[in-house]
DNA sequence: CGCCTAATAT
DNA sequence: AATATTAGGC
C-alpha cells in the first residue's frame, strides 16, 4: 500500500493511524493487545483517538512475513512474539523484517532471550503483559527509524512517516502566532531534520527511544560521540531541574560547504538561559548539536553584527572525535527568539580551549590579548568579553593563583610561595606515595582527548604537568613566562614507580620532603624563595635581556619555543650554528 | 577606547 | 563551578 500525498495531508494526527503487524500464537493474548493498541489514550490531553493504531494480528510467522513481502499491506511497526513453543519463535521474523522496526515480546523474562532479540535487530524488548503504558510510545521507534534509517534502504512504509512529520514539524514552525516554547523547540528539531541527510548515514549510531521513558521527553538522539560535549551543558541543567526539564540532543554532521578542513572552526557551546522562569514554570530544554547555526543571539552586538545572518562554520575534525559541534542549549521559557536572549554563555570546551590556548601561543605572550585572540580563533559567535574572561582565568591558572577557595585547603604556608607552587599544591598531609589521586588528569590542550567533561582546568591543586607546546606550561613562580623564555629547572623526575599510574606525570614531587631531597634549591626553605616582586623582576630582566646568562632556576628555552617565537616574530630564516659572525 | 584585574553576579 | 559582568585603574 502507497501512500499518496492526500494520505500525508491527512495524516496530521501521526501517530494516530499507526500500521501495526502483530505476531502473537494467542487468540486471547493477541485481542487484548490489538484492544489496547486501537484505543490508545494519548496522555489523555493530545488527542484520545479512538481508533489509535490499525492492527493486523498474525498467529504464524511465515504469514506474518509474507504478509510483507506481499506489499499489499504496509507496516509501520511490528509487535512479535518471542515464542519458543513454535517454529522460530519470532527469530525468523525479526531476521527477515529488518526494515521494519520491530518490538519483541515475551514472558520469558531471561536476560539472554532479551539480549537475542535485542543483538538481532529488535528496537525493543518489552515484557508480557503488555500495558498500556508499554505501547504508549511505540511509535517513536517508528520515527526513529524514519529518520535515522538511510535513505537508500528506507522502507517505502516509513517514508511517509518521515515526511509526515517534518511537514507537521514545519507547519508549526511557520506559525508565527505562536511563539509557544513548543513550536521554538519544534523549530529547532525541524532545523535537524531538514538536515539529517548525513546523519542518516549512521544507521544505529542512535539508540531508539526506550518505552519506560513516560516523560514528556523525546530523545531524537542521543550520540554517544557527542558525549563529552554534551555533559557540559545538558548535564547541569538536567540536574538541576530534575525530573521537570526534558533534554533533547541532536547532532548532525552536516559539513559545511564552505569549510574546508584547514578552516574548520572550533567548537563552541553556547547555552542561552532562561529568563524569568519560577520553579512552577520550569520548561523544557533543548539542546541542539549543529554544525550550522543560526546565531539569533547578538547577544550585545560585540561581535556579532547581524544576528540572523550569522551562520557558525564549524570544524569536523575527522580523525579523531573532536566534531566541529555546536551546541546551543535553549531554555525556552517565554523569551522571544529574537527579542532578549541576553546571556550566551561560552562552554569552553577543550577543543574550544585549544583554539584559544593555539591563539594565544601564535600570538605570544604580549600579544596575546582578547581582540587579537578574538581574531585568531575564528569562531563566530564568540566575543571579545568571553575571550577576555577566558584569558583571565586562563592567565590566573597560569600564574597559579588560585581562587580563594581553591586556595583555602591548601592551609599550610599559606603566605609562602610554596603553596602557589605545583609541587605544594598537593595535600600537605598526603605525605607518601599512597595519597589518593584524581582518577583523571588535566588535560589541558589534549587534542582530541574523550576525556568527556573533564575540566579543561583541572583539578584545584592539581596543576598541569604537561609541557608539551599544547599544555600549560608549569611556571613556578607568577610572572614567570616559561613559554617563550625557557622553564624553570625542575629536579629529573625520580624512577617511574612501577603500579604508580601517575608518576609519569607526576615527577618527584609528591610532598615537600620529596621536593626538599630533589630540589637544587636550597633544602626546607621555602621561605627562602625570592619574593614575587624579586622574581618578577628577575624574569623581566631575562625577557628583556636574552642575550645576558640567565639567572639560576631558569633554564634555556626549548629550541622549538625559539623557533616558535621566531617565526611569530617574521624571522624565519636561522644562521647555521656555526656562522656566528656577531 | 581597550586592556587588566579583582570582585561579584548568575 | 564555570562564566559573565562590573568596576576601577591604567
Amino acid at each position: 500500500m502507497v501512500f499518496s500525498a492526500n494520505d500525508l495531508q491527512e495524516w496530521k494526527d501521526f501517530p494516530k493511524g499507526l500500521k501495526v503487524l502483530l505476531l502473537e500464537r494467542d487468540n486471547i493474548s493477541a485481542a487484548e493487545i490489538r484492544a489496547k493498541l486501537e484505543a490508545m489514550d494519548y496522555n489523555g490531553l493530545t488527542f484520545w483517538i479512538p481508533s489509535f493504531c490499525i492492527v493486523s494480528t498474525f498467529c504464524e510467522e511465515n504469514e506474518a512475513l509474507s504478509a510483507i513481502s506481499s506489499g499489499l499491506e504496509s507496516f509501520h511497526i511490528a509487535i512479535v512474539e518471542v515464542s519458543s513453543s513454535s517454529g522460530q519463535g519470532g527469530f525468523k521474523f525479526l531476521e527477515n523484517a529488518k526494515d521494519l522496526p520491530t518490538i519483541m515480546t515475551s514472558n520469558n523474562h531471561c536476560l539472554n532471550t532479551m539480549m537475542k532479540c535485542i543483538a538481532l535487530g529488535a528496537v525493543e524488548f518489552l515484557r508480557k503483559p503488555l500495558s498500556e503504558d508499554k505501547l504508549r510510545n511505540i511509535w517513536q521507534h517508528v520515527v526513529h527509524k524514519a529518520f535515522n534509517a538511510r535513505a537508500s534502504i528506507l522502507s517505502e512504509s516509513l517514508k511517509p512517516v518521515k515526511e509526515s512529520v517534518v511537514s507537521m514539524l514545519q507547519l508549526q514552525t511557520d506559525d508565527e502566532q505562536h511563539e509557544s516554547r513548543v513550536s521554538r523547540d519544534i523549530e529547532k528539531v525541524s532545523r535537524f531534520v531538514d538536515n539529517d541527510h548525513e546523519l542518516s548515514s549512521g544507521n544505529d549510531k542512535y539508540p531508539a527511544p526506550s518505552t519506560p521513558q513516560l516523560r514528556q521527553g523525546t530523545r531524537l538522539l542521543d550520540d554517544g560521540d557527542c558525549q563529552e560535549q554534551t555533559n557540559c551543558s545538558t548535564g547541569k541543567e538536567s540536574g538541576e531541574h530534575e525530573g521537570e526539564s526534558k533534554s533533547v540532543e541532536t547532532t548532525c554532521g552536516n559539513l559545511n560547504a564552505e569549510s574546508t578542513p584547514q578552516q574548520r572552526k572550533s567548537e563552541i557551546t553556547l547555552v542561552r538561559e532562561e529568563v524569568e522562569s519560577t520553579p512552577q514554570q520550569r520548561k523544557s530544554e533543548i539542546t541542539l548539536v549543529k554544525e550550522e547555526v543560526d546565531i539569533v543571539d547578538a547577544s550585545k552586538g560585540e561581535s556579532v553584527a547581524s544576528p540572523h545572518t550569522q551562520k557558525r562554520k564549524v570544524l569536523s575534525n575527522t580523525d579523531r572525535n573532536t566534531k566541529a559541534l555546536i551546541k546551543v542549549g535553549v531554555h525556552s521559557d517565554s523569551c522571544e527568539i529574537r527579542g532578549n536572549q541576553k546571556k550566551i554563555k561560552v562552554d569552553w570546551t577543550p577543543e574550544l580551549h585549544k583554539t584559544f590556548v593555539k591563539a594565544v601561543e601564535q600570538l605570544g605572550i604580549d600579544q596575546a590579548i582578547p581582540s587579537r585572540i578574538l581574531e585568531l580563533m575564528k569562531v563566530e559567535g564568540l566575543t571579545r568579553h568571553n575571550v577576555a574572561s577566558h584569558l583571565q582565568k586562563y592567565r590566573m591558572h597560569k600564574r597559579q593563583i588560585l581562587p580563594k577557595e581553591e586556595r583555602k585547603w591548601l592551609n599550610l604556608r599559606e603566605r609562602s610561595y610554596c603553596v602557589k607552587r605545583p609541587i605544594m599544591a598537593f595535600p600537605p598531609y598526603h605525605s607518601n606515595h599512597t595519597l589518593p589521586l584524581p582518577p583523571v588528569y588535566p588535560m589541558w590542550g589534549q587534542s582530541g582527548s574523550p576525556t568527556a567533561g573533564m575540566q579543561i582546568w583541572g583539578s584545584p591543586g592539581y596543576p598541569f604537568w604537561h609541557t608539551t607546546a599544547e599544555n600549560w606550561h608549569w611556571k613556578p613562580f607568577p610572572g614567570m613566562h616559561a613559554d617563550a623564555w625557557g622553564c624553570p629547572v625542575l629536579p629529573l623526575p625520580p624512577p617511574q614507580t612501577p603500579g604508580f599510574p601517575y608518576s609519569q606525570n607526576m615527577p618527584s614531587l609528591l610532598n615537600a620532603d620529596a621536593v626538599d631531597h630533589t630540589f637544587t634549591m636550597p633544602q626546607s626553605s621555602f621561605e627562602h624563595y625570592p619574593a614575587e616582586e624579586v622574581v618578577d623582576k628577575v624574569v623581566k630582566e631575562a625577557i628583556s635581556k636574552p642575550w645576558l646568562p640567565l639567572p639560576l632556576g631558569l633554564k634555556p628555552p626549548s629550541p622549538d619555543s625559539v623557533l616558535a617565537e621566531l617565526s611569530r616574530q617574521g624571522i624565519s630564516n636561522i644562521p647555521p650554528k656555526g656562522s656566528n659572525s656577531c
